[in-house]
DNA sequence: TGTACATCAGTGAACGCGCGTTCACTGATGTAC
DNA sequence: TGTACATCAGTGAACGCGCGTTCACTGATGTAC
């Protein structure tokens, strides 16, 4: 039965909504379609209203999770603030509400070339955003630390998930040695 | 038709390998048994004289991968060298032969608790040989700075082959500039 | 403001393809005598 | 060492399930008068 144009709206956004979270949890391939539709309270026919086709949805969720992001928080934050945010058991058990960088990371080379711009605007929002808090440094070589810092906070995280069931203590070890690394060469 | 016990063996072997490059390269689910087998120089049904299912392969590559990898190596060489080496183009476009921490850390956190457990000592063991490398620390920091380092790496690696196609002069300076960071930072 | 009708979002079932898995068959290997 | 036979790795086709996609249908919405 038809619907209200408010409605239909409200539709697509639960849909975005909740394939940007099963995405970051599961993965592209793991999720179907018809569990996105049911997490989104409508049936697997109706997808086609909203979208092409699956990719056409991954396009618009990785455009919306890596170019928007955090970035408000990440530019008013301090750079501990953000550390002990990011690098945290937390963040770690719940990748479906989590960076979209560390997340889709992986998937996002096997995805179409709008997927992949959106993705490298979105890494080159989140150095520029972190550049700003690289202080002590001469203007040139902060640029390079921010890549550095950010890197580092991908790679825990990853790390830290990759080890979480296997190793438990290694996987909180991890976390806390990065931000502590990170606190002590480029904390204020 | 039956084959040498030899033959077996070298087809075993094959089939892990093929497995290896290709899940490396584009991870677990895009890569089908047809076209491992075809790789390998066998037939699709000849698979399963081989391992049960493909979720055993993917363990027992897993296991490969993470717990061998080039190890001995990373103990012999020098930090400056390992840098050099992991952190470059050349590691970043050819994921198939490149570090299996970075490659399957995304797609790990779903598989079998086997297979973690596979990534959780190859991750240890990666964390111990780098240890050996933070010379000038006080003993109780050098683990901390190894899965710091480690993080980086493979963060960076990351990063850099998830904006590749979509901003090549950004990914080419994630790593350099963690390649430069750390060797600033821990390098001889 | 009311009424009549065209539009179209959503439904639920069906389609078709790909992929993991199975199986009857083949013929070389390895073994028993 | 030779011969006869059982074993079994590999073949190629088929099966069946899941998933992305399509479609005829429904009935509320929004519009034209």
């Amino acid at each position: 039965m038809r619907v209200t144009k408010a409605k239909v709206a409200e539709h697509r956004r639960a849909i975005l909504d909740s394939a940007s979270r099963l995405f970051r949890e599961r993965g592209f391939r793991e999720v179907g379609v018809a569990e996105i539709m049911q997490a989104s309270g409508l049936t697997h026919g109706a997808f086609y209203g909203h979208f092409r086709s699956k990719a056409e949805l991954a396009d618009h969720v990785c455009q919306e999770a890596c170019a928007n992001g955090a970035l408000a928080w990440l530019k008013s934050a301090s750079l501990t603030e953000i550390l002990d945010r990011y690098l945290t058991p937390a963040h770690r058990d719940n990748p479906a509400a989590g960076c979209a960088l560390a997340a889709l990371g992986a998937e996002v080379a096997r995805q179409s070339g709008e997927v992949q711009k959106s993705y490298a605007e979105g890494t080159g929002h989140y150095v520029d955003a972190l550049e700003r808090h690289m202080d002590d440094a001469p203007p040139e070589a902060r640029r390079k630390q921010a890549m550095a810092v950010l890197s580092c906070m991908v790679g825990a995280l990853t790390l830290a998930r990759g080890v979480a069931s296997g190793d438990p203590a290694l996987s909180d070890a991890i976390l806390a040695a990065a931000r502590e690394q990170l606190r002590s060469h480029f904390g204020a």
